[in-house]
DNA sequence: CCGGATCCCTGGGGATACTG
DNA sequence: CAGTATCCCCAGGGATCCGG
């Protein structure tokens, strides 16, 4: 009884550990999370997230927009104008990322108040 | 006036970006998150987190836990006792990651649910 | 305008062996 | 036990140029 209460337990903390993982994996690299917050804004461009994101190359930005496509982090449409133009959007599962920097921020001013008060 | 408003604007979303960097920094890389998870049922030996953690080597353990210290996220102790051993502690600052993870945690899981939702 | 193709280079991290 | 010291490797990412 006990040890079937210890493998409940280790089954849930592995699955913890997954899912943490999963969020990890997902927003791994130097400009998915800096990607996900220009668009939390919004719909927008190719081009208007590389101003967003000054520091960015387009060789970069394609590289973590696919990423961020093929794990359902974003949608991408293309409108036949001319010349072609390209949207990419938040996915539901995307914008539900804001908790996540919404608590990091959080912890980061936190963190700094708290080490500026011990100095 | 309209102005002065885009510029505290700018501002805020500024020190935003900062704080989330500061949170960025600090768990950079592969083993800090595992690390103060480790941490986070209490005080720990060194080799006690690295039984925790299978695949790290004390080379990154050692480094890890420094970067942590120095960055006010956990602190060490030094038993004289014989042979020496050395316990690690999140400070407090270290303890209030928690919320972090679990939101992290929790996207993971919720993301991995709307994926299979759709496929 | 939106990328793809190439080349290059740094540093994060692995493996192993050694020491106080 | 709690780390150090070395050596090595590769993938993430920068720069630049090209094409639909």
């Amino acid at each position: 009884m006990e040890k079937l209460l210890v493998n409940d337990a280790e089954l849930c903390e592995s699955k913890l550990v997954l899912a943490l993982n999963d969020t990890l994996n997902v927003i791994s690299g130097k400009w998915k999370l800096p990607i996900m917050a220009s668009l939390l804004s919004g719909k927008k461009r190719f081009s208007e997230i590389e101003r967003n994101i000054p520091t960015i190359n387009p060789r970069m930005l394609s590289k973590e927009l696919k990423e961020l496509e093929i794990n359902g982090i974003v949608a991408r449409k293309v409108n036949d104008s001319k010349p072609v133009t390209v949207d990419y959007e938040l996915t539901s599962s995307g914008y539900a990322i804001r908790p996540v920097l919404e608590v990091m921020i959080n912890w980061g001013m936190e963190h700094r108040a708290s080490i500026m008060g011990k100095k």
